[in-house]
Order: structure tokens, then C-alpha cells, then sequence
DNA sequence: CGTCTTTGACCCGCGC
DNA sequence: GCGCGGGTCAAAGACG
């Protein structure tokens, strides 16, 4: 996982602490199991994996696990950008939840990482981001743009 | 002009 | 076998 990830959802946090400091150990983190890391070795990165989605689906083909992890956060923007490109390529409404979900993919070619943003019906304060997958390739993002993250905070605030 | 969002339709696995 | 629920595609529009 990368670090910049985890120091955007810090950022994301602190903004969000002075809207309600009502839990403080809102964040959770679950994997689903290790054995799926033994699947994303089995893959060998992004190399060998190509779209699977695909209409037909493959068979006879062993089932490959992707690794999928959970961030919560607090914040009422669901816009956490980690750094990578994403597109949008679907929105959905969940049942138990009035808030619909988002589908986000890594715009990167050749990298078919997975995210989406879903945020409880209870607490519309809270997000969940699931990744699923992982990224091969460089963040495109330039690395000084702490002036526009700083300006996404403030508009926030 | 290129990139990304939007949105309805489609597909598929699964429970009944 | 059918219906439902969740995930994805793809065309058209929005936006810089």
C-alpha cells in the first residue's frame, strides 16, 4: 500500500475531527484474509491480469481472489484523492442505505485497480473506501501540490 | 480537443 | 425457472 495514501486519509481525518469528535476509533481496517495475497503472488501484479470482467467470463479458470480492504473514514467529502486517477464507471444505490455507491478504476493503463465509496445511512459523516486490488505503477499526480489540498481543506472547513 | 461524469440498460450469480 | 440485487458497460454531455 502506499504511504501517500495514508497520509491523504490523515489529512482527510484531521479536517473531519472538528465536526464531531463523538468516536474517535471511527477508523477500521479489515482484510478479508491473507490467503488472497497468496492470490495476487499467484498474478503476478498486473502483468499477466487483464480485464476480467468481460462479458462471457472466463471458465475453467481457477478462481483468483482479489484482495479487497475497507478503509472508514470520517469525512463528509467523498472525494479522497489518494493521488491516482480514477474514473467513475458506475453508481448504484445500496439496500440498506439511502446513500447510493460509487465505482471508481484507476485510469492508468494497464492498471485495473478498483475503488468504492460508500457512505452510511446512519452517520453521513462516515465513508467507507474499499480498494481492491494494487497499484503497479507511479502516482501521476504532481508530488507538490499541497497548495491544492490545502485549498480542498479549507473549502471544507 | 481530450478527459472524465452521468445515467440507464445489461449481465450474472444466487435464492426461492 | 424466475426475479432480485449487485456490479459493469457504454453513449452522450459537461468541463477545463
Amino acid at each position: 500500500m502506499s504511504l501517500n495514501m495514508i497520509n491523504s486519509y490523515a489529512s482527510t481525518d484531521f479536517e473531519s475531527t472538528k465536526g464531531s469528535g463523538l468516536l474517535g476509533l471511527m477508523q477500521e481496517m479489515q482484510a478479508p484474509a491473507s490467503l488472497d495475497f497468496d492470490s495476487i503472488s499467484q498474478n503476478g501484479g498486473f502483468a499477466g491480469s487483464e480485464s476480467e470482467g468481460k462479458l462471457g467470463k472466463r471458465k475453467g479458470e481457477k478462481k483468483i481472489r482479489k484482495p479487497k480492504y475497507a478503509f472508514q473514514t470520517r469525512s463528509r467529502v467523498d472525494i479522497l484523492d489518494d493521488g491516482y486517477r480514477w474514473r467513475k464507471y458506475g453508481q448504484k444505490a445500496v439496500k440498506n442505505n439511502k446513500f447510493p455507491r460509487s465505482y471508481y478504476r484507476c485510469t492508468h493503463q494497464g492498471c485495473s485497480v478498483k475503488k468504492q465509496v460508500q457512505r452510511l445511512t446512519n452517520d453521513e459523516g462516515v465513508v467507507v473506501t474499499t480498494y481492491e486490488g494494487m497499484h503497479s505503477h507511479q502516482i501521476e499526480k504532481s508530488p507538490d501540490n499541497f497548495e491544492h489540498i490545502l485549498s480542498q481543506m479549507q473549502i471544507f472547513s
